[in-house]
RNA sequence: GGCCCCAUAGUUCAAUUGGAUAGAAUAUCAGAUUUCGGCUCUGACGGUUGAAGGUUCGAAUCCUUCUGGGGUCACCA
């Protein structure tokens, strides 16, 4: 039971007790840090129940629970505020109930509880992944682990799109003009092997339209007659008919890619528990839209075109199947969501990291697989987030103005070891040791970086100005962490007594009821699905220890009992420092 | 044009989901520390929360209109 629980249930009681009038709830905040306190009620909205001077109230509440609840000692009443000051014993009980419990904060799955499945990447495999499928990942993965730390049993998983007809692109370009290259012969990733020929392709298909312009054909005609698209829709088709030479082809080149999308997936520390690949799935959905027709949810056009009508839901008509009878993008997305529940039974919900130019899309899957009668469609969400754009403007692949994931994280890795060397602090660690503090601390700059902010908003990355280490950034989170490391390292006596009387120093006090505020943060962000609440919560914690840090004297302490209390407090800091850049995919060194 | 998202110190982000005087970082300036790691800490400066109305005891947050930015409106994916 908690002190909050405690009160709530003696503030209902005293109500009653002095107005004779129940009342089912109480809101309840932190105290703000200009007033004295710990714990806030908030009196204004009892106001409905009784009439009266909030403060007046505020006083007789504040009496009552002075009276009897052991733990509040004393109270003050502000502006309709009833801050309340709870004494020092239970802070210290609250520390040691947390400092026993090594995954504080994280709750393990129930049995009972659905999954949640938690879909990212998808990336197409004609093109090296990018900035924007940094963010992708970045997020996927931390709400995955979110979710998983707030009680659900997780998958991770990703569509792989490796059909159609942009993979034809890249492998046609190869055929014109590759003469044989391979990732081996080339030393190339397989990735951005394939990544060049797309690039190809289109400067050929771009020439061979200029051409056209220039003998006085439309530009629109142009666009579709051009030889090397028309070649690339040959492809597509014999692909679609099992031509032996080109689905060969079609599987070496994305075998050369899903080997180089693996290390870029290692480097960054995302990983998956299922795979779905576009080529295996795209027939799927056909069927549904048949029992979708029975069920009156969809409807038949004259001309054999399958449609769902969404206008009383106030979005338009939307066609799910051609007038030749082929699947369209959403058909595959019905058919997939259906196909995940039956291969991974105890799925109960979804979500999908996709960009914000696809909300108008799953707005209108999630409500179609609504109507379709399925239970788990009400749990679905689309993780919808912002574009990264460069200081030059949009990213486009097909023009080569990306900035490349692999790049990035080497940039970010030698800034590190930039900064690292400046500071010194790692004699007797070996190049190998020193390498991989280096790659943990440019990642941590990076992911941060990224994570910290609203998942909605879209972001300006400017590789010029690189990423900053100091201030609300990974580094300086990882920084207080091997700093903390480094006091425990040096506390050479026994520190495992339990404290259960002492006084405690403000500073103390602070972090400790920070600290508390773990799981709830945990919870908060997965109800929200924002890492940055996370990434929020860890770089006040980390402030406030340093504002600890600052103010009392730690191992100097000649009280034995304060001493052992702040080398735990320090030990419980960093621990949940660690829990948390688990979450974002974000590892902390012991010293950098 | 219809619909959706965004707009907060010079800059990058917060704001306990409707609560107290809108907070941090960064940059700039001034200081602290003989000490557990000088990537630390304490101050100062910086705001009509894009604009105007409305609801409320109380609005950055909810509603309406407008302005600016982005997205989306394919038998593409």
């Amino acid at each position: 039971m908690t002190i909050q629980n405690t009160i709530e249930s003696y503030i209902k009681k005293g109500f009653l007790k002095i107005y004779q009038i129940e009342i089912p709830s109480v809101e309840f905040q932190a105290t703000r840090k200009e007033f004295k306190g710990d714990l806030t009620v908030v009196i204004f909205p009892l106001l409905r129940y009784i009439k009266g001077n909030p403060t007046e109230i505020g006083e007789k509440l504040g009496n009552y629970l002075l009276e009897n609840v052991a733990e509040v000692i004393n109270f003050n009443v502000i502006n309709g505020f009833l801050n309340l000051v709870i004494e020092d014993g239970y802070f210290l009980k609250l520390f040691n109930l947390m400092n026993q419990n090594p995954t504080f904060g994280f709750e393990s799955p129930k049995e009972s509880d659905k999954a949640m499945m938690v879909e990212y990447s998808s990336p197409n495999t004609n093109k090296p992944l990018h900035l924007g499928h940094v963010r992708n990942n970045l997020l996927g993965f931390a709400v995955a682990e979110i979710i998983k730390a707030s009680g659900k049993k997780v998958y991770k998983t990703q569509i792989i799109n490796d059909r159609g007809i942009h993979i034809c692109k890249s492998m046609l370009a190869w055929k014109l003009f590759g003469n044989g290259e391979t990732p081996a012969s080339t030393g190339l990733k397989g990735d951005k092997l394939v990544g060049n020929y797309y690039v190809k392709f289109d400067q050929e298909y771009k020439k061979q339209i200029a051409q056209f312009v220039e003998k006085g054909i439309s530009e629109d005609e142009a666009k579709k007659t051009a030889p090397i698209l028309l070649e690339a829709q040959e492809m597509l088709r014999k692909w679609e008919n099992e031509d032996e030479e080109t689905v060969s082809l079609w599987k070496k080149m994305n075998q050369w890619v899903y080997k180089g999308f693996e290390v870029t997936y290692k480097n960054l520390g995302v990983d998956f528990d299922a795979l779905y690949y576009e080529s295996d799935t795209y027939l799927l959905g056909k069927d549904v839209v048949a029992q979708g027709i029975e069920k009156g949810v969809f409807y038949k056009k004259e001309d054999g075109s399958v449609w769902c009508d969404l206008t009383d839901e106030g979005l338009d008509e939307k066609i799910v199947l051609r007038s030749d009878g082929t699947a369209v993008y959403i058909t595959q997305d019905i058919g997939t969501a259906i196909q995940r529940v039956n291969d991974l039974k105890d799925v109960g919900g979804m979500v999908y990291t996709v960009g914000n130019e696809q909300d108008y899309h799953f707005q209108v899957l999630f409500l179609i697989l609504k109507k379709l009668g399925f239970d788990w469609a009400k749990n679905l969400f689309h993780l919808s987030y912002g574009m990264v754009d460069l200081p030059s403007g949009k990213m486009k692949s097909r023009e080569g103005t990306v900035v490349d994931a692999d790049d990035l994280m080497v940039e970010m890795t030698e800034t590190a070891k930039n900064i690292s060397e400046e500071l010194g602090k790692l004699d007797g660690y070996s190049e190998e040791e020193k390498n991989e503090l280096h790659k943990i601390i440019g990642l941590g700059a990076l992911k941060y970086f990224i994570l910290k902010v609203d998942p909605k908003k879209r972001i300006l990355f400017d590789p010029e100005s690189s990423v900053d280490f100091q201030g609300n950034t990974g580094p300086f989170i990882q920084y207080t962490y091997a700093r903390i490391q480094s006091i425990i390292r040096k506390a050479t006596f026994d520190y495992s007594l339990e404290i259960n009387e002492l006084e405690l120093h403000e500073k103390e006090r602070e972090i400790i009821k920070l600290m508390s505020l773990f799981p709830e943060t945990i919870q908060q962000a997965a109800d929200n699905y924002s890492p940055a609440i996370i990434a929020n919560y860890t770089y006040d914690l980390v402030k406030e220890f340093n504002s600890f840090y600052q103010n009392v004297s730690i191992l100097g302490e000649e009280n034995h009992q304060k001493k052992i209390i702040r080398v735990q407090i320090s030990k419980k800091v960093a621990n949940i420092i660690k829990q948390a850049f688990s979450l974002l995919g974000i590892q902390v060194p012991e010293r950098m």
